[in-house]
RNA sequence: GGCGUCGUACCCAAGUGGUCCAAGGGAGCAGUUUGCAAAACUGUCAUUCAUCGGUUCGAAUCCGAUCGACGCCUCCA
């Protein structure tokens, strides 16, 4: 089956085409890790993963290499404002992002590459520009790539740069550049940096930002590869300038689809530690919403539209979620063994096959679980029925991963709805709605089915 | 100022020329079921797709204008 996604690049849905057949190598923007990542970092996570999933689920090996940022201006302010050294400072958030990672049910990626290990590399990279001609040094010891020695430069984001506003943040920031919109390769060290610094050629100093993932996703990927993803803020100049270092550096094709995924908004404007408008995995956690809930909320919109993200956004994935637990649970005790699917299964992974439709995809599956739904309340579901729906929510859930894992009921609760259950038995139903409430407030509820209790946390 | 995305029911959200007098989820309302609930099921819930014009046999879908929201233009997922 052909899948298709929407490359920025040139603004049009591809089919795609991997380079070494069966196999699809991806890069995807990782975090810098100088703080804890929120929601809205993890829309993009959550809308890679759901590409991977995709990709594994029609067959295709995925080769997934995701850099982790290390050293940067935001990482050493970080350091220094809380006394700490630089390496402690992000280790301490990569592990919390591998984390929230886990939690959130996100296939790892087959290599996590942190900057500060390829700092040689991007060293050689420099060297190899300014050999070109494509970057210079300037006499405070920094490395700059020159953007009109790169006739492309530009073209990613649409940007005609000679018509750009320069705003103050660009006036004021360098002024030791040819070009005000040159962007920097290393950057000479300043007293700030204090013992974070690296010697290069031109002298003390640490690489620029955009550098190490020209570096790094060549080196394992090779030159030329076949998707780069990240969210829309990545497209200038982060990937411009990505694009322009390994073009010229290498004169590769570099890759071949580049996937962007919309932002999550708070309020109508987008979520950013700038803003301060954040919400992080455990903070959500703690708010009661589970991890499955999470999940639902972000792949209920497709990827590259604005996705407003609220609360009762998360009440509503919390229902859907529950929705299709129940349905599997139902099935599960009703089927036998076989492999087979319904018919209704090759239309959701034409929806997902097509730039990865998610809301597209659920509609397809609730309508499937109504459908079954109807003939378990009327008694009319046939076993060899039943296990198709089972195998059809099984292989949904290899993209969606919202089916819950059995929940421990705790011992205090248990005890309760022992003594709920004995007074039901008796028909003392005012002591059992008094336990049922108690265990309600308590995080769980109760419902009652024809086949005994079933006990869920709220 | 330049570039770009978007506006579909009470909320979320698919659909981008005929199969749509518009999927799906949530909420609401009415009913079935239940000791009562919950869950589940049934019915109901947009003659209409921001507004106004145009193209077309046919438009939510294409074109133009207007209004509104948001993003990028060197911190950002």
């Amino acid at each position: 089956m052909d899948i298709q996604f929407y490359n920025t690049l040139t603004r049009k849905k591809e089919k795609l085409n991997p380079i070494k057949p069966g196999e699809v190598s991806i890069y995807t923007c990782g975090p810098t890790v100088y703080n804890r990542s929120h929601i809205g970092n993890f829309r993009t996570f959550i809308f890679e993963d759901i590409l991977k999933r995709v990709l594994l689920l029609v067959g295709y090996k995925v080769n997934h290499v995701m850099n982790i940022t290390d050293i940067d201006d935001k990482t050493i302010k970080k350091a220094n404002e809380e006394n700490k050294k630089l390496k402690e400072i992000t280790s301490k958030y990569t592990s919390e992002f591998i984390e929230d990672m886990n939690t959130l049910k996100i296939l790892p990626a087959n290599k996590y590459p942190a900057a500060t290990d390829h700092i040689q590399e991007m060293i050689a990279m420099t060297t190899t520009l300014i050999e070109k001609g494509n970057a210079y040094v300037t006499d405070d010891g920094s490395v700059y790539f020159s953007i009109n020695s790169f006739e492309n430069y530009g073209k990613l984001a649409k940007l005609d740069m000679s018509s750009q506003k320069q705003t103050d943040r660009v006036a004021s920031d360098e002024y030791t550049k040819d070009n005000i919109q040159d962007f920097v390769l290393w950057k000479s060290w300043k007293k700030e940096d204090g013992d974070i610094s690296w010697n290069s050629p031109w002298g003390k100093g640490r690489p620029g930002w955009h550098l190490e993932c020209s570096v790094m996703s060549t080196q394992y990927l090779s030159d030329h590869f076949d998707i780069h993803c990240g969210g829309v803020d990545n497209i200038f100049p982060h990937h411009e300038n990505e694009i322009a270092q390994s073009c010229a550096a290498l004169e590769t094709d570099f890759v071949n689809i580049w996937m962007h995924s919309e932002h999550l908004n708070m309020a109508d404007e987008k979520m950013s530690k700038s803003l301060g408008n954040i919400k992080t995995i455990p903070e959500l956690l703690n708010d009661g919403y589970s991890p499955e809930s999470l999940r639902y909320a972000l792949i209920s919109s497709q990827y590259r539209s604005k996705l407003s993200f609220s609360i009762n956004k998360l009440e509503d994935a919390k229902k859907a979620v529950h929705r299709i637990n129940d349905v599997f649970e139902k099935l599960n005790e009703r089927s036998i063994e076989s492999d087979s699917l319904p018919e209704e299964y090759n239309k959701f992974i034409e929806s997902l096959s097509d730039d990865l439709n998610t809301p597209k995809a659920l509609g397809i599956l609730f309508n499937y679980l109504r459908k079954v739904n109807r003939k378990i309340s009327k008694n009319e579901l046939s076993k060899s029925e039943a296990t198709m729906g089972l195998n059809f929510i099984k292989q949904a859930d290899k993209i969606f991963a919202l089916l819950v894992d059995k929940v421990i009921i705790p011992e205090s609760i248990s005890k309760l709805i022992v003594l709920r259950e004995k007074a039901r038995k008796e028909k003392q139903w005012e002591l059992s709605d008094s336990l049922r409430d108690k265990i309600k407030e308590k995080g769980w509820i109760i419902e009652d089915t024809h086949d005994g209790y079933k006990c869920l946390p709220i």
